[in-house]
This record gives C-alpha cells, sequence and structure tokens, in this order.
DNA sequence: AGAAGCGATGTTGCATACAAGATTTAAAAC
DNA sequence: GTTTTAAATCTTGTATGCAACATCGCTTCT
C-alpha cells in the first residue's frame, strides 16, 4: 500500500500530529528540521489551514516552534533546556512510580510484550523502530499504569527527550536501556514500587549521561578551529 | 482603563489562551461553559482564524474540547478523567519535590511572597483572586525551583484541577489550603524535601478528597426525585 | 573579486468566503 | 394540545486570497 497519508487526513484530524510525533520519535526527523506548512498539506492532501491547525497544537506541547514568516522547525533544545526537559521527565516519572499501588500480573504481560519488541528490533537492526520503542516504552508504562493524562504528558516529554538526544548525539547504549526497562519491570513485578523508581531515576540519568551536551559548545570549537588552523 | 484586550491581540498571540487560563483559575470560567468562536472573535477583536488557532492550542493543552459543529468547550471531566488528572498532579509535585536538592533563601522568599498574597486575597473576600492564587501557588512553586517545564506542566494540570473542583463542588477550605502550601515552604527551608513531598501528598490527597464526587451522580438523583415527588 | 543594492520568488499571517451540519423556530397535521 | 415536519438561523470546518516579510540570486558598482 502505498502513503495512506492522504486518505484520511480530513476524517482523523489528527493524524498529522500523530505522523509527526511518530517520526520523530523514530528518529526520521530531525531537530531544527523544517516543516513548510505548503510541503506538508501536500504530502496530506489537505489544505494549509488543517496544517496549520496541527502545528499550533504541536506547539502548544513543544514539539515544533515557529520563526515569525519564516516556518516551522522541529525544536533544538538548549542544554538548560534539555536539562530543564529531563529534570520534568524523571520528576513525572519517579513520581508515577512512587505513588504507584501495585502492578496487576496483566500490566507486568504487556510491558514483557513491550520489552520483547525492543529486542526484537534491537536484534533486527531496524533503527527507526528501536529507537521508536524505545521511548515508547515509557508511554507504555504509564498507559499501563492505567492513567491516559500520564501517558499524554510523557508522550511529549519523551518525544521531546528523543530530539534532545539526536541534537547532542547520545550515545546511550540500546541494549543497556532495554536491559534496564526489563529492571524495572521486575521491579515492578515483586511489588516492589518504591525500587521501581530507583531504577527509573538511575535509568534517566543514565540517559542524560549518555548525552554530549558540549557538542552544541564544540560545534563552536570547531568552527573556530578550522578558522584559525591551516587552511586556504 | 476598559478592555484592554482588543489593544494587542494581534502583537500577542497567546493573549487569548492566557486569558482563558487565567479565567478557568479565577473561577470565571465554568467547566462545560460555550466559548463560541465568533463571540471571541469580537471580544478580542481579531478574526475566527486567531481565536480557532487559539482554541487548538487550548485542546492540545487539554483545556479545552470541541464537539463536532457544535462548539467550543470547557472541558467537564468525567470522575475517572478527574481522578487521572489529580493522580498525574500528584506524581508530577511529589517527584519535583523528592528529586530537589536544595531550596535557596531567595526562593522561599517569593513563596512566602505568594502566601502572604493568598492569605490577603482570602482575607478581602475576593474570590475570584483567591481561587488564582491558591492554584497558581503550584505554578509558582515550579518556577521558583527553576524549571519552565515543569511550571508549563502544572499550569496546565492544576488549571484542569480547578475546573474539576468547580464541577464536583470542592468544599476545601481556602485557608486550610493556604496553610499547608506554607507548611510544605516550612519543610523546603528545612532543606528536608522528602518531608515536602509527602506535605504535598497529604495536601493533594484533601483536595481530591474535598470534591463531591458523587455530585455528578446526584444530579440524576436528584431530576429522579423531583419527577418521581409530588408535582404536576 | 567582493560588497552592496535590488528585484524575483517563496513563505507565513490573517481575514474572508462558502459549504456542511446542528439547533431552533414556526407551522402544520393529527 | 401534542407531535411531526420543514424552513430559517446560527456555528463550525475547510479552502482560498492577499498582504507582509524573509530569502535567494542577479546585477552593478567599487
Amino acid at each position: 500500500m502505498r502513503d495512506e497519508a492522504e486518505k484520511d487526513a480530513h476524517k482523523n484530524p489528527h493524524l498529522i500530529e500523530d505522523r509527526i510525533i511518530h517520526a520523530a520519535l523514530s528518529g526520521r526527523i530531525a531537530p531544527g528540521e523544517r516543516l513548510g506548512e505548503k510541503e506538508l498539506s501536500e504530502i496530506f492532501g489537505v489544505s494549509r489551514t488543517l496544517v496549520r491547525e496541527a502545528m499550533m497544537r504541536l506547539q502548544a506541547r513543544g514539539i515544533v516552534e515557529v520563526s515569525a514568516r519564516r516556518g516551522w522547525f522541529v525544536i533544538e533544545p538548549s542544554v538548560e533546556e534539555a536539562r530543564h526537559t529531563i529534570d520534568a521527565r524523571r520528576a513525572l516519572e519517579v513520581g508515577m512510580l512512587v505513588t504507584l499501588d501495585r502492578a496487576s500480573p496483566g500490566m507486568i504481560r504487556a510491558l514483557r510484550d513491550h520489552v520483547r519488541a525492543e529486542q526484537k528490533a534491537i536484534a533486527s537492526g531496524d533503527r527507526a523502530e528501536r529507537s521508536y520503542l524505545l521511548g515508547h516504552f515509557h508511554v507504555c508504562l504509564a498507559e499501563t499504569l492505567g492513567n491516559p493524562v500520564l501517558a499524554s504528558l510523557l508522550q511529549d516529554l519523551t518525544t521531546r527527550t528523543v530530539l534532545i538526544a539526536a541534537l547532542y548525539q547520545s550515545s546511550h547504549d540500546a541494549h543497556e536501556s532495554c536491559g534496564e526497562h526489563g529492571g524495572i519491570i521486575d521491579a515492578l513485578e515483586k511489588g516492589n514500587s518504591t525500587e521501581a523508581a530507583r531504577l527509573m531515576d538511575v535509568h534517566l540519568r543514565h540517559v542524560e549521561k549518555a548525552l554530549n551536551y558540549r557538542s552544541a559548545a564544540s560545534r563552536l570549537d570547531h568552527l573556530k578551529a578550522a578558522l584559525q588552523g591551516s587552511g586556504t
């Protein structure tokens, strides 16, 4: 089947947002990338109006931003914004687990399924799917715990985190992440929410530690070196 | 000065949202209230387009929802949605305090100022200002801790909570809330984040407990009784 | 060659026009 | 008097038109 995008961009007004979020989580859209209204309107077969409305919603969710009369761009957070975003995630996810009573066997099973899918994607070398699943685990966790509000908040925060990781060239190992996800589920299965929360805290610290915050600054250094060094 | 709304709805595209959020936090806009596009466009002196864009953002923030071809309405959460929202708030705010290192004296001072303003509003009997400040305390806390991302998330969640409280006729005493805010600051001042987090948890449980979740169902009961009882 | 000016082109910002459906009002039928 | 039907009215949904501004490429001048 080819390009179903046009099929029902009218039927489902949130299709455009969903696609963009999914693409970002999959690493198929880079931070700073430009998203032209006309471009998108052609892709989805609708007028600029609907595209614009979708962008407004994505803007409110902190996924894109607009530069006056220049266009829409996927967010490109500064180091400070990146820290705040990850801190917010940590607060939310740790708090979510701390205030949790007990996870049912059904929930555990769903989460284990998810981790198995992660492993499969890692093994098969499907980078987009891998990136998506590793990020989506956290949304899945909130959904599984039965709170759509939390899930929605986490979707936005994890999407932003993935964009940050792309920007600061995270070297965080997929396999390690996947293992940590498993560890969190283990703790949940034992009914030890406190331990699960601690592991989540550690996990998110690993994610943050893997970010090379200097890469933004080092661009300047790189440029400087290139201009000062031997050359033309 | 009368009605500055028209003045710069063009200059500041977020004015419409800000006004609606503020009105909701102040209890001047009730859950379920209809917000007509034309109506708003006249109030703010802009075309429907800008109103619509603001509504899209508010929709993404979970403040309003749209009923197809019927109009925009302030959210009117079900009991379940209300629980999820408050649970999310608890997770976020407890997590925020648990993962906090230490609050500086400057922060403490800012927060104490806020509580003083709350007390003043309570004493003066200004219900709108009181409602606004009691809700805004939580946003203020996140801002003071220096995380705009958290502050933004909390603004939306507290706004929704205020709407829920209006819907389920919270009888939570303003004076008690204000006192609990003070207690949280006390714990922060002593550098005891864990205790602050615990107090926040208790505080939010009080807020939730004050909600009369039955009021939605009791409307049916009320109607039923009215129809079955003596009458025409 | 390089910088400055300038027109051509493309993009967003905002308003408006019109279509599609919901709601209300009024009338008519029973 | 009540219910049904139908027309009129109002509201949102979507597209389009035009103005304002940014950007790019070309020319011209130094």
